[in-house]
DNA sequence: CACAGAAAAGTGTATATGCACGTTTATGCA
DNA sequence: TGCATAAACGTGCATATACACTTTTCTGTG
């Protein structure tokens, strides 16, 4: 029972709370899916990011700063910078609304090829995923994952 | 059926994409989480990477910088900084060990005591995820994370 | 209309992340 | 023993992330 050693309690609490955090263990996972996704785009010269991105503005584009990063769960003045990057790569095109505050994004004709270019690529990572977890589990968890976050922005 | 609109079938694939993808999904709950905590964390002056690293180097300590960042499914080189920024705090210590390449890492006292201070705050968030999403499924949850990140050691 | 306050976006700063590459030290084999 | 190789670690660079603060523009109300 280790009775010499008074921290041992203690050591177990700490690895309990290693075991339970739902952060801790969350970000070792999103890195880890990051760099394995990442693999497979990088004959894109694009990252999970910025594809996510491309891919968002795609769908909802033009759309605002402000309100992509509400759909990408981003900081605006993170989502900001990121675009900015795009931008210069010449994937999108930011230009002013008639509300002269606003910025709308939008992809070019070179953002919309390098999206389809890129989805061969996802493909590949995500049948992997998918065979490894098993389709209905990647689904459930993806619908875990989903209501955690509303979960969060309810708080 | 939209006859009028080419696109609208890709739109769809595009949307798939999106709902399906493991990475996107799981990055941006990992973001908003990562933000949920800090809050909570926040008067401790620690950010969650720092206290999940304070905790580990707490328990697995002392350690070298290449065993802790395959412990947290870190790259070594991004450890190494994270270290830097801990070690400037007066929170850890590196040491030099009897094998001259490696560095071992353990907590100060004043990271000891940061740990004992931080806990309750991280408690308060862990609680409320729990609470939220009901224990069981947070376990089952954890567990579908586990095995994702031994999956993609895998390949 | 004028102005207070809100809304949209950007900047400064700091941490987090990982790849490519280089340096130091240890190890194993000819 | 000497040298090729590997192991451990750090640095340069680029992207990712968010908070605090500022600037620009709009909106609603007296």
């Amino acid at each position: 029972m280790d009775h010499n050693n008074p921290s041992s309690a203690d050591n177990n609490r700490y690895l309990e709370i290693g075991r339970n955090c739902a952060c801790y263990n969350l970000r070792k996972a999103a890195r880890a899916i990051t760099k394995f996704y990442d693999d497979f785009l990088r004959p894109s010269g694009l990252r999970t990011t910025q594809f996510s991105l491309l891919m968002t503005a795609k769908i909802r584009g033009p759309v605002t700063v402000t309100k992509l990063a509400g759909l990408a769960v981003l900081d605006r003045t993170t989502l900001s910078r990121n675009l900015t990057i795009l931008e210069k790569g010449g994937l999108i095109k930011i230009e002013a609304g008639e509300d002269k505050r606003e910025r709308q994004v939008s992809l070019t004709d070179k953002g919309e090829e390098k999206v389809i270019e890129t989805i061969p690529l996802w493909e590949q990572a995500q049948a992997l995923i998918t065979e490894g977890m098993g389709e209905e589990r990647v689904e459930r968890f993806l619908k875990d994952i989903s209501e955690l976050v509303s979960l969060i922005r309810s708080k």
